[in-house]
DNA sequence: TGAAGATTACTACTTTTGTGGTATTGATAA
DNA sequence: TTATCAATACCACAAAAGTAGTAATCTTCA
């Protein structure tokens, strides 16, 4: 079975780069480049109307950025699938990609090879980037939260009673999921309710989602 | 230029895949598995003297799940480098796991020779996780959009209503924010419900945040 | 061994949420 | 200019969730 052509859009300003690129990705089996701009600009401008799979977007461009062309593609174009190409590896112009609605972050030191096969994994849902950078991506999620240190008083079952919970399970669903009665789900809530210092369900969850 | 031996902790209960692990371990060259644990407790008490370099990590086992253990093995440890290596790609068991102190997190249907390239990126100040896995995490930096259907948009208002459903807030407490009556949100939250196909506030709620 | 905590379960009652039907008003699009 | 949609609102009933008190087992730990 052939696989479906992807299609790139590359934004970067500098010529030879973003010539390359193009080269790169029209000279290989199953990617077609369809556009390439300069500036964000002309990217705004024009990627509505072309519709690719990937975009590649380079950080540091004149007229407008790539963080805030992202921005105003993704709000165009929710399902947009952006990935960042730069030769920047600090954190706030990571986050603020991720922010913007970028999905993967890759540096220009990336190998062709390396390149095509994650432009194939964004495209297939999910987010390229470099070990490195993940790891800058999940210590954000290391600072120890109170909300996470209630988390753990909850008992074993406790804690499986609210991941059902947050999944939207009814009362009567957990219990016959868990072979217990309503009754004892209920208990356990009330438990649950009290140790969170919660009053709903729905408080209950956004807590367990650390939202 | 040889590179130095990794040492490597199992913490994982079902004995089948503990012993794989260890002997795909000891049978690499350059790691070494220098303890294996059935269950937190065990792994608790002797890795603080062990120091491996690197914990392979199983989520559910019984006495003391991994997420509890990675929670405190790191309050003791804060340099250990852990890795969950679970089947569940569940997006709170992932995010549970990293907040708890998890540098990676690995599917236990990873092939061996990436298990042991994941181990030294780990080693070398990388997060390996899956490009899935990946996405999810950078879908928690992005505002939550709800990418439904155009035809199904929610209005202004519906969508307005539904953020303070999300904050936990009850029809009263919703009204009385927006001075309009109960019954309108009643009506407001039927229509809500209707298009995002769901039947509870919960529901709804996680649909919102892209859960 | 005895206390503490986890898990189970019941009764009884209140509050909140969900469903269905209906209707008015103002804006907007066919 | 009619038809549709968004926003408002009410009634009535059903279902689900939350509160309160109580208690039997079982495990575990000091």
């Amino acid at each position: 079975m052939k696989k479906k052509t992807i299609t790139v859009a590359i934004v970067e300003d500098l010529d030879d780069i973003r010539n390359g690129l193009s080269v790169l990705i029209n000279g290989s089996e199953g990617f077609r480049c369809v556009g390439t701009f300069p500036n964000g600009v002309e990217a705004l401008a024009a990627i509505p109307a072309l519709l690719p799979d990937v975009v590649l977007m380079d950080i540091d461009m004149p007229k407008m950025n790539g963080i805030e062309c992202i921005y105003r593609l993704k709000k165009k174009l929710p399902l947009l699938q952006i990935v960042m190409l730069t030769v920047f590896e600090d954190d706030e112009k990571i986050f603020q990609s991720l922010q913007a609605g970028a999905s993967g972050y890759l540096l220009k030191k990336t190998q062709p090879a390396k390149l095509l096969e994650s432009i194939e994994e964004l495209h297939n849902g999910g987010s390229p980037m470099s070990s490195q950078i993940a790891r800058k991506v999940v210590a954000t999620f290391q600072q120890p939260t109170i909300v996470f240190n209630a988390a753990l008083a909850l008992s074993q079952r406790e804690q499986e009673i609210l991941s059902y919970l947050a999944k939207g399970f009814r009362y009567k669903e957990i219990a016959d999921t868990l072979f217990i009665s309503v009754e004892t789900v209920r208990t356990h809530l009330r438990n649950i309710y009290e140790k969170l210092h919660v009053r709903s369900r729905t408080e209950a969850v956004l807590k367990y989602l650390n939202k």
